[in-house]
DNA sequence: GTCTATAAATAGATAGAC
DNA sequence: GTCTATCTATTTATAGAC
């Protein structure tokens, strides 16, 4: 359940796992096609069922597995030692990492934006809160180490986690984009992004601006 | 077709219109169904498709509708007279104004996002890159006036639509999180959003970071 | 312009054999 | 564990009356 691959020894259970994220990322949960989820995972539909209770219950393992990482990354940050500079440079790596390692990632989360947090159980939603508590205590410390203002954690989270996920998410879009007429739009490495972000955040707490 | 109100005295087309925004935004494409939408509309099936030609094409208008919104909007900005940093916040603006006048705006953008622009059609591919360029116009503007950076147009508009885009289509998610137990995700408001995002991107181009 | 009725296709879920 | 066949419900789209 923790990090399934879609190889080809990989058990049919993880086939499955993998296949369904592909496909909940591409189409959305509505759009998605159990059918095709087992087409994908060489497998047949009546498998999927074998493996999980409904759509709908593939669907929430999905989600839970994805916060379940990006929980993990940001309270080992937030847990260390490091300085809190250091901290806010490692939240927004182990963000980042998340969601490289997970390609469905930011497109499941800017949809289950969209829908309020529909499919999204207590559990899950935890973790969400657990990767916002995370930076509010590495503000918190930076602000006792009087290095930091108080700003509002929420503000930060979204400056940092917004132009992430529209950074990894876009990239099919921006290709698009390209062939429609707009120049320089690949240019943009994950490298950048982050370095960038990791500097104007650090900016706002330290109230450089 | 350019800005349908959903009002009882609006015609019926309008009426379908707001209601196929409303479904769109909550279920996204796939998840939309036609009879609803016509239920919402008080009306049935039949007219959407005797007003529609089909239920992609209703999407794409809705899409077109939007960006030619924002398209408008931070054109009139860039056109004007007004100074550089001026421009800037008032392109901030116009983004949070045409998001705030359509409710649906931010939610099917982020969907549309994680859909790699599957159903943009090019003119309304034109109209993104439209609002892409002209941010790009004011920036350069700006770096002939000696005021700012160069800094490059992607990173500076993914720092600004991505939170303003998350701020507006969170606001479901976030009540439901503080029902789940977190604190205070409500206080924040359009404008100290709209504020902090000036403020930034107006600081990253004058180099104060 | 608006409606009812229905065609035609698709999709989630299960039964039951191997 | 894996498969084929099928049930049942839903959904896009249209025909045709008023």
């Amino acid at each position: 359940m923790a990090r399934p691959k879609a190889s080809a020894a990989a058990a049919s259970r993880d086939r499955v796992f993998a296949a369904a994220a592909a496909e909940f990322a591409a189409r959305g949960y509505a759009g998605a096609n159990v059918d095709r989820i087992a087409r994908a995972a060489r497998l047949n539909k009546a498998m999927i069922y074998y493996h999980f209770k409904s759509k709908g219950d593939l669907y929430r393992e999905i989600l839970s597995d994805m916060f379940q990482a990006v929980r993990a990354g940001v309270v080992e940050v937030a847990s260390s030692t490091a300085s809190p500079d250091a901290k806010i440079r490692g939240y927004i790596d182990a963000i980042a990492a998340a969601a490289e390692a997970r390609p469905h990632f930011p497109p499941i989360w800017l949809r289950e934006i969209a829908e309020g947090g529909e499919h999204i159980d207590d559990s899950t939603i935890a973790s969400v809160r657990d990767v916002l508590a995370s930076l509010g205590r590495i503000i918190d410390e930076g602000h006792r180490a009087g290095r930091f203002h108080r700003l509002e954690p929420l503000l930060i989270q979204a400056g940092i986690i917004a132009p992430l996920m529209f950074f990894f998410a876009t990239a099919r879009l921006r290709r698009k984009m390209e062939r429609g007429g707009a120049a320089g739009l690949s240019t943009l490495t994950r490298e950048m992004v982050v370095d960038h972000l990791q500097r104007i955040t650090l900016a706002q707490l330290e109230g450089k601006l």
